[in-house]
DNA sequence: AATCTCCACA
C-alpha cells in the first residue's frame, strides 16, 4: 500500500524523463491494483493525474468503476472520452460502459452505446454481445435481448447464464427454467442463478430441488439458497443451512454468506450466532466493508445491543446512508430519541444524504419518544428540504405519532389530505389512538374504513367487541364475535423466540409442543404465585368476556412471550439477561408482568416486539410505559 | 462478461 502511494505521488509530482516508461503504464498498474483492493475512488484519482490517458488507461478506469458499481461516475467518464474524440473506444470500453448502463437503467446511454457498437463494428464480439443481451434484460426488454442472443453465432456458457438470469430478473421463471434445463453446458453460476431465480419467485421448494441436484456446490450456490431462505423470511432454515455449510471443508463462507446469515440473526434475535460470526470475521481478519459492517451493526442493534452496534459503526472505514439509517433506527427502537436525532444531524454534517428509510427511523424515534412537534418538523424537512415524496409508511408513522399523543383531529385530517391512498396500517394507527383516548365515534368511523380495505382485519373486530363490552352493549359484542367467526377472521398467532445455547426456540400462544413444556408451565405457576405476592394484578380486561376470571388469567399466562421468558429462566444461569423477540406488539398485561418478573428474579429482560425494544430491569421498563 | 449481500410504518 505504501509503495503504491509513493508511486502515485511520484506519478503526480515528477515529470517523466525523456525516455522513461510511459506514465500510462504505471497508472494502469495502479488503477488495476486499486480496483483489486475495492478502491475505485483511488483508481479515479490516479487516472485524473494523467495528462494524456491512452485507451488502456481509459478502459482500466471504466472497468474499475463499473466493477464496483460506480455506474454514474463510469458514464460521466465515458461521455468525457467521447467528447475528447480520441482515443476511440474499443470492445473493452463498451463492455464496461454497457454494464454501467444496465446497472443504472440508463436507457438513452444504453441505446447510444449500442449504436456506437454497431458503427464501430464490435457487434460480433462475444463480450460485447453478452453485455448487450444482459443490458436489454435489465431494461425489461426480454424479446430484444432474446433476439440478440439468437443472432449470436458463437455462444459460451456466459451467454447462456445471461439468458437464465435475464429471464429470472424479468420474472419469467418458467422460461428461465426451460433455458436452464436445455443449456448445452452449465457452470456454477448457472446453478446459482437458477436457485436464486426460483427463490426470488417465492418457490423455495424448486430452489432447494435445484440446490440439492448441484453436485459440488460453489459458495455462490450456498449463498443463493441461504439468501433465498432469508428473503422469504425462513430465517431458521437459512441458519440451519449455514451450519451445514460450515461442516463442508471444501467450501468457505464469504462476505455475502455472512451478510445473509447476519440478517437472519437480526430478524430472529440470534445473538450467540451473531457474536460467533463477529468472531469469525475477526479471526479471518476480513475487514468491515460497507455491506458486512452494516449487517453486523444491524444484527447487534436488532439483538438489543446498542453499544455493540455503535462500536461496529465507529470501526467502519466508510459509512453510507444505510449505516446511518441503521444507527438512527437502532436508537429509535430502543427509545433513545435524542440519540436518533443527534445521529441524524451528525449524518447531515458528514455529507451523507438521508433517504426515505432514514426518515422512517427519525420519525419512529419521535413517535416512540413522544416528540410530536419534532416529528412533524422532520416530516416537513423530508418533503420540503429533501424533496422525498412521503410514502404510505411515513404517513403511518406520523399518524401514529399524532394519535398516541391524543391529537386525533390532526391525525384524521392528515389521512384525508394524503397524496397516496391510506392503507390499513395508517387507519390502524388512528384506531390505536381512538382506543387509548376512548374516542368511540371516531373509532367506529375508522373501523368502517379499515373493513372496506380488509374485511378480515382482526384488530377492528377485537376493538369493536371491546368497546361494546366496555359500554355494556354485550349483545353487539356477541354479534361482532359471531361475524368474526363467520368471516373466518384469524388473528395472527402471537409467536416469540428465544435463543439458548445457540439454538433458537420458538413458542406460540398456549404452545405445549416444546420438549421441556412441563417444566416451563410449572415455572409459570411458580412465577404467577410469586408475582401475586409481589402485588401484581393481571390485566384481564382485554380478554374475551365469555370465560371466567380465573380462566382469563390462564389465557394471559400462556402468551408466547411469557412462555419464552419462562423457558429462558429455567435454561440459563442466574443473572443472565433474557432476550426475547416477539412478532406482534407486547400486550399490556405481559408488559406489566415483565416488569414484576425482572424484579422478583433479579434478571434483565430485553424484549423486542414488532416495533421496538423494551428493557425490563428492577421493575421498570425503558419505554417508560409510552409505547 | 454471468450468480449470491445491508436499512423501513402497525
Amino acid at each position: 500500500m505504501r509503495q503504491l502511494l509513493q508511486l502515485h505521488a511520484h506519478l503526480i509530482t515528477s515529470p517523466p524523463p525523456p525516455d522513461a516508461v510511459d506514465p500510462n503504464v504505471v497508472a494502469v498498474k495502479l488503477i488495476c491494483a486499486a480496483a483489486a483492493r475495492s478502491n475505485p475512488r483511488h483508481a479515479a484519482l490516479v487516472f485524473s493525474a494523467l495528462s494524456a490517458p491512452n485507451l488502456v488507461a481509459w478502459n482500466s478506469l471504466l472497468r474499475a468503476l463499473s466493477l464496483h458499481h460506480l455506474h454514474p461516475v463510469a458514464l460521466r467518464h465515458f461521455h468525457r472520452l467521447l467528447a475528447a474524440g480520441s482515443p476511440l473506444p474499443d470492445e473493452f470500453t463498451f463492455t464496461s460502459v454497457l454494464k454501467a448502463c444496465a446497472g443504472l437503467l440508463s436507457r438513452s446511454d444504453g441505446e447510444m452505446a449500442h449504436a456506437l457498437v454497431l458503427t464501430r463494428g464490435f457487434e460480433s464480439n462475444l463480450f460485447v454481445r453478452n453485455s448487450l443481451v444482459d443490458m436489454y434484460f435489465k431494461f425489461g426488454r426480454p424479446d430484444d435481448a432474446r433476439r440478440l442472443f439468437d443472432e449470436m453465432i458463437t455462444k459460451d456458457v456466459v451467454s447462456w447464464n445471461t439468458l437464465v438470469s435475464g429471464y429470472c430478473s424479468c420474472g419469467d421463471i418458467s422460461m428461465a427454467r426451460k433455458v436452464f434445463d436445455r443449456m448445452p453446458e452449465r457452470s456454477m453460476v448457472s446453478w446459482s442463478a437458477m436457485i436464486a431465480g426460483h427463490a426470488r419467485s417465492g418457490d423455495l421448494g424448486a430452489a432447494r430441488e435445484v440446490f440439492d441436484r448441484a453436485n459440488e456446490k460453489s459458495v455462490g450456490c450456498w449463498n443463493a439458497m441461504i439468501s433465498g431462505y432469508a428473503q422469504n423470511e425462513k430465517f431458521s432454515e437459512a441458519i440451519a443451512l449455514f451450519r451445514r455449510m460450515l461442516q463442508i471443508p471444501m467450501v468457505q463462507p464469504n462476505e455475502v454468506t455472512l451478510v445473509c446469515v447476519l440478517s437472519a440473526c437480526a430478524h430472529l434475535g440470534a445473538l450467540d450466532l451473531g457474536r460467533w460470526i463477529d468472531g469469525f470475521i475477526k479471526r479471518r481478519a476480513m475487514g468491515l466493508s460497507l455491506f458486512l459492517g452494516n449487517a453486523l451493526s444491524d444484527m447487534y442493534a436488532k439483538c438489543g445491543c446498542v453499544a455493540e452496534a455503535r462500536s461496529v459503526f465507529d470501526k467502519m472505514a466508510e459509512r453510507d446512508v444505510v449505516s446511518w439509517s441503521i444507527i438512527i433506527t437502532a436508537s429509535a427502537m430502543h427509545g433513545h430519541a435524542e440519540d436518533a436525532i443527534s445521529g441524524f444531524h451528525r449524518m447531515l454534517e458528514s455529507g451523507v444524504k438521508p433517504n426515505d428509510i432514514t426518515f422512517m427511523g427519525i420519525l419512529s424515534a419521535c413517535t416512540h419518544g413522544g416528540l410530536v412537534d419534532a416529528g412533524l418538523c422532520y416530516f416537513d424537512m423530508m418533503t420540503e428540504e429533501f424533496e422525498i415524496i412521503p410514502k404510505v409508511e411515513h404517513y403511518g408513522c406520523v399518524v401514529d405519532l399524532l394519535s398516541r399523543a391524543g391529537r386525533l383531529d390532526e391525525a384524521e385530517d392528515l389521512i384525508n389530505s394524503m397524496q397516496v391512498a391510506p392503507n390499513v396500517i395508517v387507519w390502524g394507527a388512528l384506531l390505536g389512538g381512538c382506543r387509548i383516548y376512548k374516542d368511540i365515534n371516531r373509532g367506529e368511523r375508522v373501523v368502517q374504513h379499515i373493513l372496506e380495505l380488509d374485511p378480515g382485519h382482526s384488530g377492528s373486530y377485537v376493538y369493536l367487541a371491546n368497546v361494546y363490552v366496555s359500554m355494556g352493549r354485550l349483545e353487539d359484542a356477541a354479534k361482532f364475535r359471531l361475524m368474526m367467526r363467520e368471516k373466518r377472521v384469524v388473528k395472527t398467532p402471537g409467536c416469540s423466540w428465544i435463543e439458548v445455547d445457540n439454538m433458537v426456540h420458538e413458542f406460540f400462544m398456549g404452545d405445549r409442543s416444546h420438549p421441556q413444556s412441563e417444566k416451563i408451565y410449572s415455572m409459570i405457576s411458580t412465577l404467577s404465585l410469586r408475582m401475586k405476592l409481589a402485588g401484581y394484578v393481571p390485566i384481564t380486561s382485554l380478554v374475551s368476556q365469555s370465560i371466567d376470571e380465573e380462566e382469563k388469567e390462564n389465557v394471559l399466562s400462556m402468551h408466547s412471550e411469557k412462555l419464552a421468558v419462562a423457558f429462558g429462566l429455567i435454561s440459563t444461569k442466574d443473572g443472565t439477561t433474557i432476550r426475547v423477540v416477539k412478532n406482534l406488539r407486547v400486550c399490556n398485561d405481559c408488559h406489566e408482568a415483565m416488569k414484576v418478573i425482572s424484579r422478583i428474579v433479579s434478571r434483565e429482560i430485553v424484549l423486542r416486539d414488532r416495533s421496538r425494544f423494551h428493557h425490563f430491569k428492577e421493575g421498570q421498563c425503558s419505554c417508560k410505559d409510552y409505547w
